[in-house]
DNA sequence: GTCTATAGAGTGATAGAC
DNA sequence: GTCTATCACTCTATAGAC
C-alpha cells in the first residue's frame, strides 16, 4: 500500500479512538496526516473507505495472531492468544466503542462486522468442543448450554473495552477479564481439566 | 410536567431509538413532535437537556419496578424484575446503544450513567449475598469471585440490547438472556438452592 | 407558548491549478 | 500526488412577531 494511504489510516485510527468516528471530520484526518483535504479525497473517496481499510488492517493483524500458534483450539492456545488479541482490539478500539453507530451509518462495515463476530463465536465454541473431546471439559448437560457459554465468553471479550470506557477505568484490566472468563469455564472442567487449568493459569500469568 | 415537554421527550426517544442520538437533529425532533424548532428551543435550550430529561424519566420507571416488589434481593424477585427491567431498557434503548457517545459528548449524562451502573452492580451483588445468607448459594471459594460474577451478570444485562442490535437479531431474545444468567449462577447453588431454583425457573417461564 | 426567519459555524465533496 | 478554493448543504441557536 502507498505510504500516504498508510499514514492516513494510522491518523484516522488515532483520532477515531480518541473522540469517536462521529466526532472526527475529514478535515481533522487530513490535518493529523499533514496533508490537505483535497489530497485526502484523492486517496479515499469517502469516510467509508477509510473505515473499511482500517477494518481490513485490523482483521489482518488478528489473523496473524491466530495463525501464529498451532491451530489447535486448546485452552493453552486461547489463553496465549487472549492478550495479543485484546491488544489488537484495543489498538482499533473505536470499532468496539462505535460498533452500533458504524453498523447504522456504514452498511458495508456491518457485513464485515457480523462475519467477524460469527467467526469469533464459532472459534470459542470450537475450543469448548475440543476441550470436551480431549477430556478437559464435561459434555454439556443440556442442549444449547455450551452455545450460550460460547456466546457469553464472546460478550465478555467483545464488550470488555466498552465496559472499561463506560465505567471510566484507566486501563484495560486484562487480568480481570481473564479471570472472569475462567470463572465461567472452571465449573465445567473435568478432574483432568482442573489439573491442566492450573497449568494454563500459571503459564499465562508470567 | 407540561404536556408539550412530555411530547417532545417521547418524540425524541422514538427517534433516538430508531437512528441514534447522533443522527437526529433538533429539527427532526421538532418535526416529529409537530412543533417548530423555535418552540422546541423554548422548552429545551439544548439537546443535552432533552437527553437528560429522558434519562430521568427512564430512572423513574426503573425505580417504580424495583419498588414494586418486596425489597428483598432474592432470586424470586430478581427473576420477576428481569423482564420488566429489560422492557424499560428496551423502551430507552438508545441509552444502551449510544452510551459511549453520550459519555463522550454530554458530560452531564456520564455522571448519571455511572451512578446507575454502580447501583445495578451493587444490587446484583446484594442478591448474591442474600442468597448466600439464606443458604441458596455457596460462600465464594475465592476472594473477588462473586464481585466478578456480579459484574459479569451486569455485563450480560447491560450489553444484551447492544448485542441483539449488533448481530441483527429481530427480537430481544429475553429467554436466552435469562438462561445465560442462570447458567452463571447454577454452578454456585447449594442443594437447597437448586431446589428453589427449579421453582424460580418454572415460575418465570409461565 | 408558539411561530417564522435567519445568522453563523461546520460538514462532505469536488473542480482545477501545479 | 498534492495543493487551494469553493460549492451546496446541514446544523444549532437566537431574534423578534403574534
Amino acid at each position: 500500500m502507498k505510504p500516504t494511504k498508510q499514514k492516513i489510516i494510522a491518523a484516522a485510527v488515532t483520532l477515531f479512538n480518541q473522540l469517536g468516528v462521529n466526532n472526527i471530520t475529514l478535515r481533522d484526518i487530513a490535518a493529523e496526516t499533514g496533508i490537505s483535504t483535497g489530497n485526502l479525497a484523492y486517496h479515499f473517496k469517502n469516510k467509508d473507505f477509510i473505515i473499511e481499510a482500517a477494518f481490513k488492517q485490523m482483521e489482518e493483524e488478528r489473523d496473524e495472531i491466530l495463525a501464529g500458534v498451532q491451530q489447535i483450539p486448546s485452552f493453552e492456545n486461547i489463553n496465549r492468544q487472549l492478550l495479543p488479541l485484546l491488544e489488537v482490539a484495543h489498538k482499533y478500539q473505536f470499532f468496539y466503542l462505535d460498533m452500533v453507530h458504524l453498523i447504522r451509518v456504514y452498511p458495508g462495515i456491518a457485513a464485515l462486522h457480523r462475519r467477524y463476530i460469527d467467526q469469533s463465536i464459532q472459534y470459542i465454541r470450537a475450543v469448548i468442543d475440543y476441550s470436551v473431546g480431549s477430556g478437559n471439559m464435561r459434555p454439556e448437560h443440556e442442549n444449547g448450554h455450551y452455545n450460550r457459554l460460547a456466546q457469553t465468553v464472546w460478550m465478555l471479550m467483545n464488550f470488555w473495552i466498552e465496559k472499561t470506557a463506560i465505567i471510566g477505568a484507566g486501563d484495560l484490566q486484562i487480568e480481570e477479564l481473564r479471570k472472569s472468563i475462567w470463572d465461567l469455564v472452571i465449573p465445567h472442567l473435568t478432574e483432568k481439566g482442573r489439573h491442566n487449568f492450573s497449568y494454563s493459569y500459571a503459564s499465562f500469568a508470567h
